[in-house]
DNA sequence: CTGAAAGCGCTTACAG
DNA sequence: CTGAAAGCGCTTACAG
């Protein structure tokens, strides 16, 4: 009959996984000793420190996290509450994100959230609501104030990047600025009829960052004198490739008088817009002058004149800002230069050229 | 003079987290009951039930996944490895396993691996070796044996979606195949000099999802009769926009015969190659046809002919697969149809026509 | 069907 | 600088 503690008297037969107690064990010190060795907290001899280390690495131990995590109150972990993984400007985000945190020795849990699905709430409410992240970066998303106060209440800093949120740290262009930039190009080349796609409900949403970017456009507008010609210049639609294109038919199909340059919301968008164009037989930019904005990894190669971001450092950045808001930077104020705007950066090129006289 | 117990005194107060201890003593049950009810597992008196669930929602308890882990050895987190997020396919996929992982309960948590850096030691040695994962999900990702056998030695089952592993279950189009019907495609439109726009190393590797595509090439070509006209007619490039691009300014622009026809790796190398075949005043399909692999959310816009895959749904398969290798499935077979190739389907647009005779 | 107790693997006051 | 003990918040045999 097996006697308890038999399967200790095995001797050789390595455990599955070895715990702190095993590493103790084998430096002939107590788990504190080779907790505070291993972590780094609290003062270890030099010499013990060592010795630990040695035999942790002897018998491939790594601390169980959720262990730790139970005790410190810190998971080392940040959920990512995105829309879109695959459109270009949430995947580089995403990527510089995710490389950010891996370097820190943070692990990224990442929530896919579609707009407007049942499964928003079910992420707030549950998954986010946990004990298992320590902050979330929400990226273009338009925070409700009871998550911002749901996520407060759990003492679980929020970094936005874009999509709009008050109360919150936030991070993004001054869209309203790009909005102008990207019109003020098309107007000093000379365009006056100038339209311009939006993303959905730029109009209902002035604060987003689409409702920013057209009201970008018509301030410029108006600075210059000019208003969209026509209520049908302003297109509403998916800041996507097909969505440009739908779009852009709908724009340069009309029958009435048509836009010599149009300002698209995204490259994206541009990019549909162009192919719009092709397939109408209208030239660019011969007949018509395009801008974006992102800086897409296509655009050089589509010749498109665009305004730069740079979305991954975005991202990196959103992780300096939740380090720093969870005391792990070395400095004290939370935020860097809160609220400055991102750089930016109008890049010309073969899609925009000076209105026919 | 504070005392012990003073808090509690306090009465109304709410602790920051209520604990499970909190719904039992409000429910009027021990802490095994109200796990019991809670969790679902053991036999609770329905009237018992109710009472627990009614306290819990009460207070808002949310049970602690660590301290459940620690308990369980399970996580309900699952480690996806991706070498990119921003690449159509890539992307696809991961919105389609994070969707099924976050309807089964599941997290997920994103290694964003680039293929080669010094960063992939770490997210196998240290990452996936702690115990917050139960399973791994591998996309795209050549595993080496000893990258599996280390997680396999701690019991997580891995997953492989495209990507070469042995010994462990995969998820995979048969890439063979694949490339000989995109070539069928372009010789049955008597197509005879037919050039292949390949992966990196598809040479090198005849096991990878771009060497086998290769392979299907040279097989349906010799099955023809035929071989490629010169050695430069297999141009090797990165599976992207800007890829495709060099490499058909490259293939095209050579002085020598040109290709009527291009078989290109994936949809957004064909768009680039579209681009270049643009750009040299080369008529697609009049002096070119193309054909890709994908089903390119673009391609339908671009007139691509193209062999459509789903990688949304093969997403959501490896969640399917992994799930039962964490034996959360009903059915005793693991692997569903191990083996069996996924479904695709050749789509004909306008990229591709008859060969001039 | 339910409860008291032990324990998952750590870290952290508290002493020394 | 180091150790013994308590405890983080759960779940799970073991009894009853």
């Amino acid at each position: 009959m097996a006697a308890i503690g038999d399967d200790a008297g095995r001797g050789g037969a390595p455990k599955a996984t070895p715990a702190i107690s095993d590493v103790a064990r084998l430096a002939g010190v107590s788990k504190a000793t080779a907790s505070r060795a291993l972590t780094g907290r609290g003062h270890v001899a030099a010499e013990t420190r060592r010795r630990v280390e040695a035999a942790a690495a002897e018998i491939g131990y790594i601390a169980s996290p959720d262990a730790a995590s139970l005790v410190t109150g810190r998971t080392k972990n940040i959920g990512v509450v995105i829309p879109f993984v695959n459109r270009w400007f949430f995947g580089e985000v995403l990527e510089g994100i995710e490389r950010a945190l891996l370097t820190a020795g943070y692990d990224l849990t990442l929530y896919n959230l579609s707009p407007h699905g049942p499964a928003r709430d079910r992420v707030f409410d549950f998954f986010l609501a946990r004990k298992r992240v320590d902050a979330v970066i929400a990226v273009g998303v338009d925070l409700a104030p009871h998550e911002i106060s749901s996520l407060d209440r759990r003492d679980k800093p929020v970094v936005c990047l874009g999509g709009t949120a008050v109360g919150a740290a936030r991070i993004a262009l001054d869209d309203l600025a790009v909005g102008q930039l990207a019109t003020e190009h098309l107007l000093h080349l000379g365009h006056t009829r100038i339209a311009h796609l939006a993303g959905p409900n730029a109009g209902a949403l002035p604060n987003s960052v689409q409702g920013q970017r057209r009201l970008g456009y018509l301030e410029a507008m108006s600075a210059a004198g000019l208003a969209p010609v026509d209520d049908d210049w302003i297109v509403e639609c998916e800041m996507t490739f097909p969505g440009g294109y739908d779009a852009g038919r709908q724009l340069l199909g009309h029958p009435g008088q048509r836009p010599s340059a149009v300002f698209a919301a995204t490259d994206e968008v541009a990019f549909g817009l162009m192919r719009a164009a092709d397939r109408l037989g209208i030239a660019v930019p011969g007949d018509l002058s395009i801008v974006g904005i992102d800086g897409h990894e296509y655009a050089e190669m589509m010749g498109l004149t665009t305004i730069e971001q740079q979305p991954e450092e975005q991202g990196r950045l959103a992780v300096e800002v939740v380090l720093r808001l969870l005391g792990e930077g070395d400095v004290a104020d939370p935020l860097p230069d809160s609220g400055a705007p991102l750089a930016t950066r109008l890049v010309v090129r073969s899609s925009t050229t000076s209105a026919a006289r």
